[in-house]
DNA sequence: GCCCTGCGGGAAAGGGCTTTCACTGCGGTA
DNA sequence: TACCGCAGTGAAAGCCCTTTCCCGCAGGGC
């Protein structure tokens, strides 16, 4: 690889004007050894080296990324957000997965503070986990103490900048709906048990539920992982334990989806006999059939924001926004299936009282 | 931020030896001092900067990768076949959006370059631009003229290693297919004409139809942008010409999950009164309703491939592997509808020849 | 004619790390 | 006993760039 040294010796110059020419320097140079050295980085093909210069210059620019997969659709949307802004401010974006696995988070941190970038933004949710939130903090504490930014969206770990969704008056708004429209035998599609999004949004459910004197007990919820696969049998599972369930909320969009399909493989009508509402309402949820039902969380603007914390001046008290979450009513919710309307074309004796 | 000085000073060593320590390195050091350094690591929340070290080992390790836009599951599902293989060789990806813009795409390989990524690999369509093209092979020339690995997917444009989905057969199974139902109206909702994929993808489809001795007429074909809502309307477009269509062939499934978003707002029955094939087969394919029939594209196993021929040993020839393309019978595609069966309630005098 | 100013350019000092090379003891061989 | 070799450590030379500092010089004001 061509060095700058390379093309300062090419056009005769020293390495100093090679670099302010290359770089647009403010500083003056004469048009002669401006095209002189614009020829000789033209005929090496030369590219500055990236480490080299970020090493030099002390300036940190770039802003780091982890959320827990980029192509789920959550954070794909949430990445849009964090993007825009970032582009417009000309900043480079490392976006890492971690797939929810918290080591790997931790490693990332390391990774990213080690990769120098000015600002750090963990998206996804947190984990009931002291050790593991212990250490996080620790690591997020040091970098902070070195004039690193930090932000998190969705998490309550940290103790600085946030943005928040709204997830537990999402829950409370699912199951609103779905006791005004007369269902009582209610399941839940939940994601991990140990996300704090997942009892965040059980917790509202369940808020929603007492306030019409009813609970929600353990036995009308299946935890599986969170995504399209994890719905599809969590939703099985529900069934077979319970089949009189009349609606079933899932924790996000991409397990309703699974619902969807297995209730589509049972020849369960959708809202006829069981409802669906989902959460999070990702681009996809509109183009199911029936289109999705779900709780809306402005998932683009949480990245906005987010990344407008981070890169805007810092205050001294650290910043929580909390982004409201709102239902979106389309075709997998209806009335509550009237018992006399013919519950199933299978066995309905067993099961009744589960 | 603590530097290595700072943690040899601390630990009474040179920054040599804690050097050693740090990275395992085979010269050995005793176990008191490498407790001693340890220590000080810990105490200082010491991470290496990364770029001194990029800087101070030659070693190249990370792979650059360019796509249209991950979050797109056509490449969602392709780097996490790059993904594989890079992890389990210890490798980091950086990845860049060029979103579909070929000076983007220029400036990528630029950044990449610069950050002296091993390897690199660009996937999504080529494009029909000479000038671009030229621009591209040029300075990939360049990068593997400093012992840089290039390796592309789906793209002609490049002369090295390739992996090539092979898009005409693809359409010519589409083509074939809706020929062997009986369909003779139809029309084609294709992806921006600039691509290489669109038009690769479009001559198997008029091949299948020439076998029959028909063509495919350019006012059966509207060119819209490559996702979802330019697949709704330009089925829109196509059908406001066209009413009599029978079939519609997209060159993506998120534009055929657009197409069904029209039909259903025209409450057009799919597969009764309109078929609907895609192309990819894309996860979402087999949950939206009715399951999308489609053209089956291996594209994780696209991504493993890519990531092989980049890291593996240089050969003296170019390898271009081509992986077939399979079609998916699910439930958008049926025989055409006959002339008499009602074929739609809306004006049919008008446009019949058109 | 002299000094000051300011422009254009180069020398050189980092930036933080890896790695070679040289050095010091020590155990072991002849 | 003299010497070789090697384990263990440190000094210092890069890696490639940016940026400060300084110098020479031309022009303008007195």
């Amino acid at each position: 690889m061509a060095t700058l040294s390379d093309v300062a010796r090419r056009a005769g110059v020293s390495p100093a004007t090679a670099s302010r020419v290359i770089n647009g320097s403010s500083k003056p140079v004469t048009d002669e050894l401006r095209e002189r050295v614009l020829a000789a980085v033209a005929e090496l093909q030369y590219v500055p080296n990236a480490h080299a210069q970020l090493l030099a210059r002390s300036h940190r620019s770039a802003v780091g990324v982890i959320v827990h997969d980029v192509s789920d659709p959550y954070f794909a949307e949430i990445t849009r957000g964090l993007q825009r802004v970032a582009t417009d401010q000309g900043r480079l974006l490392m976006i890492c997965n971690s797939y929810r696995d918290p080591d790997r988070e931790l490693e990332y941190v390391e990774l990213l503070r080690g990769h120098q970038v000015a600002a750090l933004i963990l998206a996804g949710s947190g984990y009931h986990d002291e050790a593991f939130t212990r250490q996080l903090n620790e690591k997020l504490a040091a970098y902070e103490a070195t004039g690193g930014r930090v932000a998190v969206i969705g998490r309550h770990e940290h103790s600085g900048d946030a943005v928040m969704p709204d997830n537990r008056t999402g829950g409370y708004l699912a199951g609103r709906e779905l006791c005004e429209l007369g269902h009582l035998a209610i399941g839940v599609v939940a994601g991990p048990r140990i996300l704090t999004t997942t009892t965040d949004r059980l917790a509202g459910l369940r808020q929603a539920l007492g306030e019409q004197g009813r609970d929600l007990p353990e036995r009308r919820i299946r935890y599986a992982e969170f995504d399209r696969d994890g719905g599809a049998e969590a939703t099985a599972r529900l069934l077979d334990a319970d089949p009189e369930l009349t609606a079933i909320v899932a924790l996000n969009d991409s397990m309703a989806i699974g619902a969807l399909a297995t209730l589509r493989a049972r020849s369960l009508p959708v809202p006829q006999r069981v409802s669906v509402i989902g959460f999070d309402d990702m681009p996809i949820a509109r183009d199911v059939t029936p289109p999705l039902t779900t709780v809306r969380l402005p998932l683009v603007d949480m990245g906005v924001r987010a990344m407008s914390l981070v890169l805007g001046a810092e205050t001294l008290s650290p910043r929580v926004e909390v982004l409201p979450a709102e239902l979106v009513r389309r075709d997998t919710t209806g009335p509550a299936a009237r018992p006399t309307s013919r519950p199933a074309p299978r066995a309905r004796r067993a099961d009744t009282a589960s």
